[in-house]
DNA sequence: TCGTCGATATGAAACGTTTCGTTCATTGAG
DNA sequence: CTCAATGAACGAAACGTTTCATATCGACGA
């Protein structure tokens, strides 16, 4: 298996150089421009290319970070219905990536044992870390890797601690506005079909229709919780749930997520419910499965990439020791189309 | 930055033994009792976890291997409409380096230059790649992965080298079955919107609805294609050309994609042609967004993550010796639903 | 009692880099 | 012509492992 590939040793032996030579014409270290050209002739021919673990072992660099997502405490699996989310985000922090010629790989842990994450970070594979915990859990495993300053940023992070480095989306904030559109809108009884209630985001943007139907001018508005997952399954059960309640049906119905708004618009369909003049349907995220419905998803835009490359940029700051340890913040913007 | 990260000198002299012996109780080598329980005792106070460089260095082994997706010589831009693929795709390789305990990057890059693949692999970033080449090219860079004995297994290559240690997707086979059953439901004039010509899969799609149309028995039936990109917007456009040709509008309109036939049957929609009673629509995929759209549509089930798991584990077996050089491949199924 | 053998433990070399301190050669000023 | 200063190249050490050859020790058979 150790084939033969060349190595600095015998760049130096082609071009009649140290090694200290090679490696200096590599970090364009001040050489001499003739030693240069013999140099980099030799490593042309040889098709030199530098090993990553000798220059990793002596610099203590891997220029490799780690995008780690945190799932279920039961189940290391990804809902299929999130392709789009996480397939995005992983573009964006690649992006980041590439530029910077850094290496990216992805894992997912579940929080079952968070501390895999930390010995990823002591066997030193990567330089940083991007984290996504997703659930409301205790982030215990930060301390550590505080503990020998290991850089890392989190996305949407539940608790204070970390939060420093961070960057959030403001769901909470986006789904009052959502709900404060459909209450201007004229809708009067509207009912909030929420995600997994241990879920970050989630929970963000229930606490947004929360504080939308709290602060609701005029007449009161009374809040219709439906604890549900982030599938289209899910969605259309709920919207079975709301309708066979009988009595206050209500004219609008919010999602959490494009996915549940699909399930829910297909199941009022289903009934002969119309959309949206007997109910408007809100989604969240902007997902291609709220473009293929009919009518079209009025929902929330989420800048998924851009979410990626901006964790892929605090961390490349943080590793290179020029991080200020302030959050961002990605404000979301309400994309209205048909169904609301 | 250089912490106080705990290495095998420090656990050798907590333990009071040599360098040498706590390598061998971490590899399980012969050692007596009393001294594995103290060196392990040991790792466990200091919180020591081998280092990927020295492991690396002395060995020659990364212990991660990569997934390279070759994009369009333009742009490096993997569709959006397509996450669903990649990520599943990625779930799959993912699950099985989980099993072998190896780690996992993900990289895409151009076709312009293709020889950064061959770097990856020179600088021992990974101990073997999968490969996703997409499109029809010169695989000129495969002879140099092979002179150096570098593993490697690709899925759906174009060309018939490297075809030994692939994965293949019977695109075409399920192509040609989607539009015999057309053919068999009693559509006489069917239409195919295809999707980009240099893309292998594209490519294959269009193969097998060419062979069903040729080997239709009773009447003959007539090519009619319309060559597309794999978007929404694409198929919206196709069926928007189909149907102002004017005479001959077909009674089925097949697509290479889900999403092109999502856009399908918008347009239709727009017109007034109903489906599936006017025209019969097809997809190939079976993405989430297939599923939303009314009438659900019918289309092939591409096992995503299976195709993943796969390929990492021909690779794995490649990486280890043992590989046989033969060819896997998956059998599509047809998902029939309303649309046809 | 001695020699041998097996089981454990160890020292040292090697993997491929980077980097520090040093040497060597050349140039310019005095 | 000498000496200091500058620039270019180099030797060697260090990074953290694994592994090979060797050393130590106790037990056992001759």
């Amino acid at each position: 298996m150790r084939a033969n590939i060349a190595t600095m040793k015998d760049v130096a032996r082609m071009a009649n150089v140290s090694i200290a030579t090679v490696s200096l014409v590599i970090n364009d270290g001040r050489v001499r421009d003739t030693t240069r050209a013999r140099v980099e002739d030799a490593i042309r021919k040889l098709r030199y290319i530098p090993q990553n673990h000798g220059r990793g072992l002596r610099s203590g660099r891997s220029h490799a970070i780690g995008l780690y997502v945190m799932n279920s405490p039961d189940v290391d699996d990804l809902s299929t219905e999130a392709s789009d989310f996480w397939f995005q985000l992983i573009r964006g922090v690649q992006a980041v990536c590439q530029q910077n010629e850094y290496y990216f790989s992805f894992e997912s842990l579940t929080w079952r044992e968070p501390e895999r994450l930390v010995r990823r970070a002591l066997s030193r594979l990567n330089d940083g870390a991007i984290i996504v915990p997703q659930y409301h859990r205790h982030y215990s495993f930060l301390s550590e890797l505080e503990s020998f300053k290991y850089p890392y940023v989190m996305y949407n992070p539940c608790v204070p601690v970390g939060a420093t480095h961070s960057v959030f989306a403001m769901d909470q904030q986006a789904q009052r506005d959502m709900t404060a559109y459909l209450i201007a809108a004229g809708r009067s009884s509207i009912a909030f079909v929420a995600g997994p209630p241990e879920h970050v985001d989630a929970q963000n943007r229930y606490n947004g229709y929360r504080e939308a139907i709290a602060t609701a001018r005029g007449y009161p508005l009374q809040e219709q919780v439906f604890w549900s997952d982030f599938t289209m399954r899910g969605g259309y059960e709920a919207a079975v749930t709301i309708l066979d309640r009988g009595a206050c049906a209500p004219d609008a119905i919010a999602c959490a997520n494009d996915y549940l708004a699909v399930g829910v618009v297909h199941a009022l369909r289903d009934r002969g419910v119309r959309v949206p003049d007997d109910v408007a349907v809100t989604g969240f995220g902007d997902h291609d499965v709220g473009r293929s419905v009919i009518p079209r998803l009025t929902t929330v835009a989420l800048p998924t990439w851009e979410i990626g490359a901006a964790l892929g940029s605090k961390l490349f700051a943080q590793i290179r020791g020029v991080s200020r340890p302030e959050p961002t913040r990605f404000k979301l913007a309400l994309q209205i189309h048909a169904s609301a």
